[in-house]
DNA sequence: GATGAATGAGGATTCATTCAT
DNA sequence: CATGAATGAATCCTCATTCAT
């Protein structure tokens, strides 16, 4: 692949990202070409279709955050890993994500990459049960669901109100 | 009005509120006459365009969570309240409604509405701090988006996981 | 007919001419019932469709305008009788009832009242001619359509600036 | 702008032109758009919407007759110049531009080169007033108004009836 | 016989996608 | 390879006409 050709893609899946995270998937091809900088003809020589470019941008978010993940397993307090992966989410679209996957996307990566992703955390999750710190009475793998909506409205943080309320909940009360 | 014009009048509503919880905001007026069983012409008839149609569920939808949350106000423990009226949440649009409000609507119900509520639940939310039930370093301002973003997303009720966690993170530890 | 039928009817009618006459003939069946007092049954009731509506119209117009054109005939001095004619013409929809004559009518009378007005118009402008008032060169059939486009646009006066000229223009020189 | 884009643009105005003169205002995009052997969305790429398109032929039909009146400024006799402009005007649709102007048109252009236009007229009467060849009582920016008149219904030409007719009311008599 | 609600074909416009330059 | 012009299906909306009340 050529060196602009590169740019060109990057320059492209950067514009929709931004734009998707504005104004939602209703974003245009148009808009998206223009933002980018190139004509529409090299946002199709890049991605067949919409679809594929917003699949795209969802398997490199997951990437991301499977990377992310990854490098907090094992490490100790696994409280404070969650802490950690929760912050990392911010940055990322994950309700266009989530909206893909459920909708039979084309790409197998993307309920692929959910699933490990999920495992991981699940994992973190019983490890955080066993030093103390996650209440015991929430299955691990419910944790990922509870993360999962903390996380997907725009710009939660674990130090805003709504995230430390949900985070609480999660928490076990030292008394 | 005659007895078909509300028949159909009600029919267009419920198949617009039903398809505006299942596709999103996204929904043709072709479909929505057609899952009501009448032409589009109907719709027009009723509904002077598509914004008008979707803000007139929105109102009702916030009419109706208006009284059912004035009937909770005073009413002890204020906790039980407050699970009241998020359970009664579930059943409503409250993700579609939160956009069209967010979006200059025609309607100036529409923000009234939304003031009104939150003023109510507010009240009920001080009395229960008060009671020693909800958490007292949330300011009562707060517990309105909790619950906002604890029932927007489809489908919580307060005996699920996702928004028992939401409720517990709320909730005054009794020891 | 019954009399409140003749009353709807002839309500329909002065309503159609005159939001004819300010609106073009774009004006829809719906804003014509209104101004008429009625439900849009009760106007295709009395007319079949649109186009039989208008037409209607355009026969009463003529109709009208051949009553005053037959009794000018006879008159003298002939020049005087047209003048009169003109005059009567302003307030009559013409330029609909020009257009609905091109395009095929369903009614035959209306190319028939045509043709009939035209040739009393003919006949009183030969006699113009032999009367000395009227220039010689102009053929008499010719002088309907001149009069036809003076008149047709709104307003025509026999004492304004353009029908004057028109007038004029048709008028033999008195040195 | 490419040598397509070009050639569908021109095509688009040809048809238009030819369309609107046919059948008056009430020509539909997807007729145009089929004479001018193009899509529909072709149209709205050249033109934002059908005011657009037919404010746009109007501006072409004036600047066009506002350079041939330019052309005619000074020649002697000033009467054959009028005579000139009034033949240019048959093949424009003069009708649709006057209406469209006394609609509020968004194109600033339309009223400007009306008014343009029409002070170079009454100049050019004025001349044929001071050589003697036009009616003295007839003010010249009223000759305007009457050569509109004359010229707006289709087909006008200086040789034909009416147009003789009206022009002879506006020619000084020779004995 | 009057009413106005219902119908749906038709017109304007948008936008994902294809293709000539 | 990039560009942006062309395409046409899909969507919103209007209005002549029909039909239940």
């Amino acid at each position: 692949m050529r060196a602009d050709a590169r740019r060109n893609r990057s320059a492209i899946t950067s514009a929709a990202l931004l734009l998707a995270r504005e104004r939602g998937e209703a974003v245009s091809m148009e808009d998206i070409a223009r933002a980018a900088g190139v004509g529409v003809g090299t946002l199709y020589r890049h991605f067949p279709d919409r679809r594929a470019l917003l699949e795209d941008i969802a398997v490199d978010t997951l990437r991301e955050l499977l990377d992310a993940t990854r490098a907090e397993v094992g490490r100790t307090p696994a409280w404070a890993a969650l802490l950690r992966i929760v912050d990392h989410c911010v940055a990322l679209p994950l309700a266009l994500t989530k909206s893909l996957i459920t909708s039979e996307p084309e790409r197998p990566e993307l309920p692929e990459l959910e699933v490990e992703i999920n495992a991981l955390i699940t994992k973190i999750a019983a490890k955080a049960q066993r030093e103390g710190d996650l209440r015991a009475d929430v299955p691990p793998t419910e944790v990922v669901r509870v993360l999962n909506v903390a996380v997907c409205r725009c710009g939660a943080r674990a130090d805003d109100h709504l995230t430390r309320v949900v985070l609480d909940g999660l928490h076990t009360p030292k008394n």
